[in-house]
RNA sequence: GGCGGCAUGGCCAAGUGGUAAGGCACGGGUUUGCAAAACCCUGAUCCCCAGUUCGACUCUGGGUGCCGCCUCCA
């Protein structure tokens, strides 16, 4: 079996993955800051990293999946003035959009939903003590981290901070040693939300919470750390930095961030104002299409978005779930566990991973377990998606063929966390609806087939309805 | 200015030092009363130039174009 193999943003190859700790993985994923609906950008970086994680459980590791909230910042409070409404609130109301979107994108749960605000004393204790190092001081009002006490910084995102100040487009401040230098603790304004610090009343930095909230909930030292690429200057430069100088041990072995979703060649952004929310897509595309959109370019490139493009999955998807029909019965599959939900609770030498498991269920036909095998192998080598996807289109073409493999085919897609069976849409038959289908049934037996056509396009203009007829004299509805 | 990524058939998109997966769309055919689905067939020599090699789309150098980071950002 091929090893799985990643690529680390620290060190620009790909490497075998090792865990530290041996079936087990700590896993730190940065989260959204709740001011806002999550765009489709965010659901790109979400749906890679679950699919990521679904891997890794599939091969049998113990995931600590941690994905943080930021509920405390300039942009929260900003919006939360201009809405009228409390801070509390407005993180609370965007939370519970962003569960919504997750369940609606078949985003497993992570371990833990940690929030900022939960950690301000974990934070206050590692600025205390690069305060005392020496590292970090007092400029000003705000207490800042110095970038050159730091002998490693730029080694994630291979900067040196000569060239950096070369071009800088830092505002630059007379109080910081270095206009890299950034914010550990700033005091509060006037009607700001505040927690009492040495340094007075304020909040935290950006960047401090995920070292506080990584150091107390996995350790000194994780195994793997991701984020949107956007976020690996300064964001998790800065973390670097922080946690290092403060620990002494690396950060995380392993750094993985995605591309961007991008619209006519322009990120999709936030400040550039050309970004789709999750929920504007959702209303008229199913979550499972969106999905596979989102994944089926390798996770690390740029994807385009468009309408058409979202058009061609759903084809796409289409085809997969029909293939999977073609090859299994699809009641039986609604009923089964997940097979990335399967997770051995048993800890220690016997447990048997999900891939042990799979391998064991198909070992019976050789071509059924060597579609598996290249779909292993291509996750295994730098999660290429877009490889495990082909995969499943040849799986299905097989599945077409020898009226089996529809259960494999369905496992594999639901560890890409597509769920083919949600596409079946549950047409309510009115009894109108009813009566025409009859009557085109009627008609048909007559063999007045000017008169069953017609009913056919009422069915597909009036009802949105398209009927499919089938072999043994029955029909499909299906939804247009 | 510094650092980095990308350039493959109409569109989207994998990939390997030995003559290019898959998806969508198009055309032809089989099947079907019709339709849908399925199945079969048809289509690219991989941005340009030079080099290394028996052989490169895949390696090296140069060029062109697009994009990203260097400010908040998935």
């Amino acid at each position: 079996m091929s090893k799985l193999v990643l690529y680390n943003t620290l060190s620009k190859k790909k490497e075998t993955f090792n865990s530290l700790v041996p079936n087990k993985v700590s896993f730190y994923l940065c989260g959204v800051t709740v001011y806002d609906n999550c765009h489709i950008g965010h659901a790109r970086a979400y749906i890679v990293f679950d699919t990521i994680r679904r891997h890794l459980m599939y091969l049998g590791y113990d995931v600590s999946f941690i994905q943080n909230f930021t509920d405390i910042d300039d942009k929260i409070i900003k919006r939360s003035s201009e809405k009228g409404v409390s801070w509390k609130a407005l993180v609370k109301t965007n939370i519970s959009s962003f569960f919504e979107d997750m369940d609606a994108l078949n985003i497993l749960r992570a371990s833990v939903y940690p929030k900022a605000t939960d950690h301000i004393r974990e934070m206050i204790s590692i600025i205390k003590d690069l305060m005392e190092k020496g590292i970090a001081y007092q400029a000003g009002d705000d207490v800042c981290f110095s970038v050159d006490a730091f002998e490693g910084y730029g080694k994630l995102s291979k900067k040196k901070l000569e060239d950096l100040v070369a071009g800088s487009r830092v505002e630059v401040s007379t109080e910081k040693k270095n206009p890299f230098d950034f914010v550990l603790w700033k005091p509060a304004k006037e009607g700001e939300p505040f927690w009492g610090s040495p340094w007075g009343k304020g909040r935290p930095g950006w960047h401090i919470e995920c070292s506080a909230m990584v150091k107390k909930l996995l350790g000194h030292t994780i195994d793997i750390h991701a984020g949107g690429e956007d976020l690996v200057f300064p964001h998790h430069e800065n973390e670097i930095a922080q946690s290092e100088c403060h620990t002494d041990h690396p950060l995380a072995n392993y750094w993985l961030h995605n591309g961007f979703v991008k619209i006519k060649d322009e990120k999709m952004s936030k400040s550039k104002n050309n970004f789709f929310t999750i929920k504007d897509i959702l209303k008229d595309t199913p979550g499972v299409v969106l999905r596979y959109f989102l994944m089926k370019v390798h996770y690390r490139l740029p994807i385009h978005f468009s309408s058409d493009g979202l058009e061609e999955s759903k084809q796409a998807v289409q085809k997969l779930a029909e293939a999977v029909k073609a090859g299994a019965n699809v009641d039986s599959l609604k009923t089964l566990m997940p097979i990335s939900n399967d997770i051995d609770e048993e800890l220690g030498s016997n447990r048997i991973s999900p891939q042990d498991r799979l391998k064991t269920k198909f070992s019976e036909s050789p071509e059924l377990t060597e579609f598996l095998n290249r779909f292993d192998g291509a996750l295994n080598n730098d999660f290429n998606f877009s490889e495990a996807v082909s995969i499943l289109f040849d799986l299905s073409r097989y599945c077409y063929k020898n009226k089996k493999g529809g259960l494999l085919l369905f496992l594999l897609s639901e560890r890409l966390g597509l769920n083919l069976v949600e596409l079946e849409s549950e047409i309510i038959v009115t009894e109108e609806l009813q009566a025409i289908i009859q009557s085109r049934n009627e008609a048909k037996q007559n063999r007045n087939f000017d008169e069953s056509d017609r009913l056919r396009d009422v069915l597909k203009t009036t009802f949105g309805v398209e009927i499919v007829d089938q072999k043994d004299g029955g029909y499909l509805l299906k939804e247009i």
